[in-house]
RNA sequence: GAGGGUGUAGCUCAGUAGGUUAGAGCGACAGUUUGUGGCACUGUAGGUCGUGGGUUCGAGACCCAUCAUUCUCCCCA
């Protein structure tokens, strides 16, 4: 046989069938959450025009989209137009005759394009849930994929706090139901603006998130430091330090952050919001989410504008799991203004690994056919053929073995996919009328009528 | 964008300081066993040692390049 030399490209994965079957777990864990708690599905193109994608994930970001080459290039009435367009290609400018479309990179924003395409005929607060797969032209590494799967669900045209409340119950749920212990950080972005309003300005709000957003990795003398280098000075600087020094309960937080920066507007607005949703989940509401506030939140993504939230597994390396928050103006981008919402994303495939490495999944995830029926001869697969249909009318998966080979054989075969269930029939039980069923875990058998058989497994 | 690690059989890896015909385990296939599996035993197939150059009497091993892959930082799910 030719050696073949066929490959991947790097960060995109195969499922086999054992994978599929774990993730579809997920999947339908957080698709039933989902639907419980009243949001609707929907489903956008894997492509968006570029223009729709670029600019709304920061300078980074537009960098890791996967562009789409266009077809025709080669021909050579534009060759001319070609040629002066990728110069500008180069330069690092987009040019829509060179490229004009891209692979989606999350599903917030192809969200926000169909909400402002469809507002007219949407019936507010909209809330919608999306299941698919996102790209992003990462260095590929631990958790870290080039095309992975987003779950997001968003609630768009309310401005109540109640939904905060409900997604961060559905983190709860879901992680409650595949058996993962999670840590769900809140935090609000007005409490990062109001620290930013005291150290001079808002514009250094994103450069402050930046820095402390990386506390718990490089610790806080390098945090300063990076302050300094971001041109902050040395009294605005200490007022960070006094932020990040502040710990304890939920509580105690809240008390040291009201003193530190309540009496501006909008730290004063931040600070209701995170206890007005630690208030509804306070043991007195049906979920207990395990919510902690973590001042050092701040989220890359520089849509946000309330309430943030990102989800931890406890015990095991990984990096957050899930995230979200509350914008106030993501439609605004594509010229429908003054739509608030709030949304929450789950990774899966980082939920994927986690669960493995912890060991989460349960033996029922395999739902692989309940029986094999052995194929000993021509006369007898016939007659088992003919049970095997009945069995499938009845919803019961089954199948025959492809051909009259050694019991040895079909046992094995039996064992590797895991089918608990074998049917023989044979010369003699031909002969009889019967079967014999055989629980292959338990190592039982009885023999019963062919005609019994269907109510058998009913 | 920056920096490491690793590429030897289908898979996981040995291969010692360069020295004849490159090994193991698992898996596959076949047999012991023509109607009772998972175990055991026996046997068979499968490799131009990622690719290209160089050093050497001699390279899987050393050097350079290249490709692939993986991990860390950046950033993120």
């Amino acid at each position: 046989m030719a050696k073949v030399t066929v490959s991947l490209p790097q960060g995109t994965r195969d499922f086999s069938a054992e994978v599929v079957r774990k993730r579809n777990y997920i999947f339908n864990t957080i698709r039933n959450v989902f639907e419980l708690y009243g949001f609707a599905p929907l489903e956008t193109p894997a492509m968006e025009n570029l223009d729709t994608l670029m600019g709304k994930y920061g300078e980074e970001g537009d960098k890791l989209i996967f562009k789409i080459l266009n077809n025709g290039l080669d021909n050579p009435a534009k060759q001319e137009q070609i040629r002066t367009d990728f110069e500008k290609v180069l330069e690092g400018k987009n040019t829509k005759t060179i490229t004009e479309r891209a692979l989606r990179y999350d599903l917030t924003i192809p969200f926000a394009r169909y909400v402002a395409m469809n507002y007219g005929q949407l019936t507010l607060p909209f809330k919608r849930y999306q299941i698919q797969p996102v790209w992003r032209a990462d260095r590929p590494q631990k958790g870290r994929y080039r095309e992975f799967y987003q779950c997001d669900a968003d609630v768009v045209g309310s401005n109540s706090l109640l939904n905060e409340v409900e997604l961060a119950n559905i983190y709860a749920t879901v992680f409650a139901k595949l058996g993962v212990e999670v840590e769900i950080r809140i935090n609000s972005r007005k409490i990062l603006a109001a620290l930013a309003e005291l150290c001079g300005g808002a514009d250094k709000l994103i450069d402050i998130t930046i820095a402390i957003d990386k506390l718990d990795k490089i610790g806080i003398e390098k945090v300063k430091e990076e302050l300094v280098q971001r041109g902050l000075a040395v009294a605005q600087i200490d007022i960070i330090e006094k932020y990040l020094a502040i710990t304890g309960s939920n509580e105690e937080i809240l008390a040291a952050v009201t003193a530190l920066i309540g009496h501006t507007e909008i730290g004063k607005a931040g600070i209701e919001e995170i206890e007005y949703v630690l208030e509804y989940n306070s043991p007195l509401t049906t979920h207990h989410s395990p919510l902690t506030i973590d001042l050092t939140l701040a989220r890359g993504l520089n849509y946000y504008t309330g309430l943030i939230f990102e989800v931890k597994a406890i015990g095991v390396q990984m990096g957050s799991i899930g995230g979200g928050g509350r914008y106030d103006d993501l439609t605004g981008l594509f010229g429908v203004p003054n739509v608030p919402g709030v949304g929450i994303s789950f990774g899966v495939d980082r939920i994927y690994d986690v669960m493995e490495e912890l060991k989460l999944f349960p033996e029922t995830v395999h739902t692989g056919v309940k029986i094999l029926f052995f194929n000993l001869g021509e006369q007898e697969s016939k007659v088992a053929f003919a049970l095997m249909q009945q069995l499938r009318n009845n919803n019961i998966g089954c199948e025959l073995f492809h051909e009259a080979a050694k019991m040895d054989k079909q046992f094995k075969y039996a064992d590797k996919k895991q089918i608990p269930i074998a049917i023989i029939i044979g010369s003699k039980e031909l002969e009889e009328g019967t079967c014999l069923v055989k629980d292959l875990l338990l190592g039982e058998q009885k023999t019963i009528a062919q005609s019994d058989l269907v109510k058998e497994f009913i």
